[in-house]
DNA sequence: CGAGGCCTTGACCGCGGTCAATGCCCGTGG
DNA sequence: CCACGGGCATTGACCGCGGTCAAGGCCTCG
């Protein structure tokens, strides 16, 4: 769950970006991934919502991933070295993506160094991000844990149904609905 | 918690890499990072044991990551933005490890090709384990964790102690006490 | 209009936290 | 060399957060 994409790509790898990545529409419940499969592409949203699942042994779907416009999603270990995607990237509503493979990608960063680092920073912020997130889930009650979400991410709570929410931080949506009633 | 830096390693690249990093030693209860610090270096644990942790707002450890021999550790968001270190390492035991520092390790990564591709790995890998980390945080109880990390990780069981690994694995030591005790 | 998906509410229960006491191991100093 | 103290593991008693099961309501969509 790291966005960006900012200010400091240029024009020029900005036509180079479009030239090496194509955009597809999803439908809402529509994978753009799946367990199993080999995930090819790294998908930037440009438009619509969409998470990322495990199914645990029981079946239930634990979210690790949520993500609007302006967000990367992709499911990372299997985009990098090609092994099966542990995790499904489904569609919340209907998705227009941006998707690039990993061979452009790795062309990318040859023409331009600065979408090497880019990338490397974007890889950094979800790894740092991940490990505040695994300290709060540890030592946080659900209370606390879904305050600092809705401080940190007003625009999800609006666009993304609770229950993946309730899922996100840990939690059955009935919990999260009981913690949202007290909060008044 | 990521190992490697193995077999495919070339003897020129390690003789670079020795130039360009070295060796500190460390005694037991020393901070390798400490948090608010700027962490200058990546860790490459040669011997020894050591833990990175977050404080809570209540004052207690929360352990994030665990190394031993062969490890890599590092706040990875300080090392790679500069910003001020969110976690603390420290050492367990005497230890001895290589230091490198960010300017010394792009300059590795402009020579070798190769380190460029083994750290992107890295840090792929480290990311990859934590959703998975989250998943289960989320989805198992106490139980499976403590089965599962040392059914994973059997090194870590003989060396770490256990109020360190259960606050890795999210509870207390008295519940991992109980939960060993139900084991017999 | 009906069906299904999502949110809410209630009742109950169990996992894991908390507090406190005990025991063990080991390093340190008298 | 032994006594003491501190750090860690264990155990017991108790409690509360969050899970589970079940029912009901609301909204959307076919």
């Amino acid at each position: 769950m790291e966005r960006t994409l900012g200010e400091e790509i240029s024009a020029e790898m900005l036509t180079d970006l479009n030239k090496l990545s194509f955009e597809k529409t999803y439908e809402k419940k529509e994978y753009l991934v799946e367990a199993g499969s080999t995930c090819n592409y790294q998908f930037f949203i440009l438009e619509g919502a969409c998470f990322s699942y495990y199914l645990s042994e029981k079946g239930d779907k634990n979210v690790i991933q949520l993500a609007i416009e302006e967000y990367w999603i992709t499911d990372a270990s299997s985009y990098f070295r090609g092994t099966e995607a542990v995790s499904t990237i489904e569609a919340l509503e209907p998705t227009r993506a941006l998707l690039i493979k990993k061979e452009n990608f790795e062309k990318l960063c040859r023409m331009h160094p600065l979408f090497d680092r880019f990338f490397r920073i974007l890889l950094q912020n979800s790894l740092a991000s991940l490990h505040t997130r695994i300290a709060k889930t540890i030592s946080e009650d659900a209370d606390h844990r879904y305050k600092n979400f809705s401080k940190r991410y007003p625009h999800f709570i609006k666009r993304i149904p609770q229950y993946l929410i309730a899922s996100y931080l840990g939690i059955k949506p009935q919990s999260l609905s009981r913690i949202r009633k007290k909060l008044y």
